[in-house]
This record gives structure tokens, sequence and C-alpha cells, in this order.
DNA sequence: CAATAGTTTAGAATTATTATAATGTAGATT
DNA sequence: AATCTACATTATAATAATTCTAAACTATTG
């Protein structure tokens, strides 16, 4: 979703309803120059702090669901106890930060583009991700 | 881990007690022919199936980790709402089935070696995953 | 054969997420 | 504009994977 764009009609256009809550959730989630990393957490703490909004836990969970399934959203492979969204819905890889817990996009120009030669009869693939897992240099070793 | 090897030497080698319900584990883990991938959930149902032995599920929990702590075991990152592990604890990249949630190593001739021409300060890189999620062919469209 | 540190266990606690069902509301119909 | 209805929101309960707890057990050491 681009930045100050029209979130009502953004929303209409994918059926979804503009509700004040899902308008907020746009206003939170888009209009910012960059695109970010989040945890369902983390947007409800955007939202109580950015916005003088409450958004019950729930319509904050459906909303990103909603929101993910019409492609304003995609959600990130990670083995974590907890979800990763992204507001960068282009196909990019990451860097996941293990001691931070932060993820980083990978562009382009840092990783070439994956070439599949084996196919899986009778399936056509969905999406195909890297994570580069990575970690302070004085952790493991000393 | 090696098939039929000397699982007693092998746990003491790491500093892990030969412990009834750790070579239990270990012949369920690692003595077949092939490696492969599971839950926690799949694991007890091998133990009490394969065994005539009861596990709790505490110890299966932390047997696993502690096996992964140990290199003996790896995790899989898949965004799902539980954890998948690996006895191929060689360096490999997956497809994931979407329909059946069923996880397919990819050997190296499918995916080209990974170069990450970005480097972030500070950090070095612990592992680099690529993630195949596959589905059904008649699934989305029609 | 103690002593001890590490291990197992049942069950409780935690945590992220989803389900429920009552109330509210956007948009269509009159 | 009033009414209708399908879709949304909400508080709360339920679920499910995982971790914690603390008591009982056991492999190893001396
Ligand atoms: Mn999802
Ligand atoms: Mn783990
Ligand atoms: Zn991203
Ligand atoms: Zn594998």
């Amino acid at each position: 979703m681009p930045k100050n764009c029209n979130f009502i009609e953004k929303l209409r256009e994918v059926g979804l309803r503009p509700t004040k809550q899902r308008i907020k959730m746009c206003e939170v989630l888009y209009n910012r120059e960059d695109t970010f990393h989040f945890t369902i957490n983390d947007l409800v703490k955007m939202i109580s702090e950015e916005m003088n909004e409450k958004i019950s836990l729930a319509t904050v969970y459906n909303t990103v669901h909603a929101f993910e399934k019409k492609g304003y959203l995609k959600e990130i492979s990670i083995n974590s106890d907890k979800s990763y969204f992204d507001t960068n819905t282009s196909a990019h890889h990451h860097f996941f930060d293990e001691d931070t817990h932060q993820l980083i996009d990978c562009d382009k120009s840092d990783i070439d583009k994956i070439n599949i030669r084996k196919n899986i009869t009778g399936k056509k693939i969905n999406s195909v991700e890297v994570l580069v897992r990575v970690a302070s240099d004085n952790q493991t070793q000393k």
C-alpha cells in the first residue's frame, strides 16, 4: 500500500469494509516512509501509542490476517514462538538477528535470484524465501 | 549420528548422561536408513509405537533441545504453529508442502549455493536457509 | 556404598493464537 | 431517512504448543 493513499478506497477494492479500526491500522502500517517488520504485539503497542485508539486484540489479529490474505501484508517464516509480518509485500529475503530478534530486508543485490531445479509433481511453488540467521560475533566462541 | 553407532559413547562425548530415555530416543531418531523431519508430536507417537517405552512429554522436549544444542538435531524454520526438527544436520534447504505439511529435503543439485553479499557489522552468519513453499496446483486458481 | 549433580516426571503455568457469541455498524434496500 | 442485513468488533473463553516447577529418581564419582 502506498503512503498517504486513499485507504478507504483501497479497502473497498479488495472487498473489506473500511471500518474505523481498519483505517487506523492502515495509517499505522502504511503511512510511513519505509516498510517494516512487526509482531502482533508490536502492532498493538504502536496502535495504542501512535494513535489514541484502542483496538481489541481479536480485531488486530483478524485485520492482520485479512490484510495478509488480500496481499497487503506478508508473513515471514521464522521459527519462533511468535509470527512476524512485513509491510513490504514484494518477494525479498531476510536477515534475522538472533540477539535482538530483528528482521532486516535483503535487497536484490544482496542475494542472487534463487534457481530451483527440482520440481514436485502436481505442486506449484508459492514462495522461495531465504533466511540468513546472524548473531553477535563474540557469542558462540570465547 | 550414524546408524547403529554406540549411542552411549556418542552421548557421553558431548556431556550428556546416557539415560534409558535418551538411548531410546537415539534409536528412534538415528537407527534408520534415511534422515527425516518430525514434530514433537510425531516423535512422541513414534516412541510409543516403535518402542514399548513411555517417555514423558517434558523429557521429549528436553532431550530434543539437548540434542539440538549438541548438534545432533536441527530445527527448521517454518512459520507454523509448531516446531519441526530434522535428523539431517548438514546444511541443506527444504520444500514445504502446504497441503500436507510435509518437509522435503533439497539436495545440493536442486539449488545453487547461496552467495550473501551483504554483511552486518559485528554479526556473523549462523545459517542460510531456503524454504520453498509448494501447494497443489489446483488450489489457488479455479 | 554414599554423595552429588544431572535427569525425569506429572502437572501447573505461560503464551500466542483462535473460537464464541453478543453487540455494533457499513452499506444496501425500501 | 428508516430499516435491514451481512459483515465487523469485542470481551472473554478455549486451545495448543511449549516451558516451568519441584519432587522423585539415577548415573557417575570418590
Ligand atoms: Mn497467517
Ligand atoms: Mn529450539
Ligand atoms: Zn522484509
Ligand atoms: Zn531436512
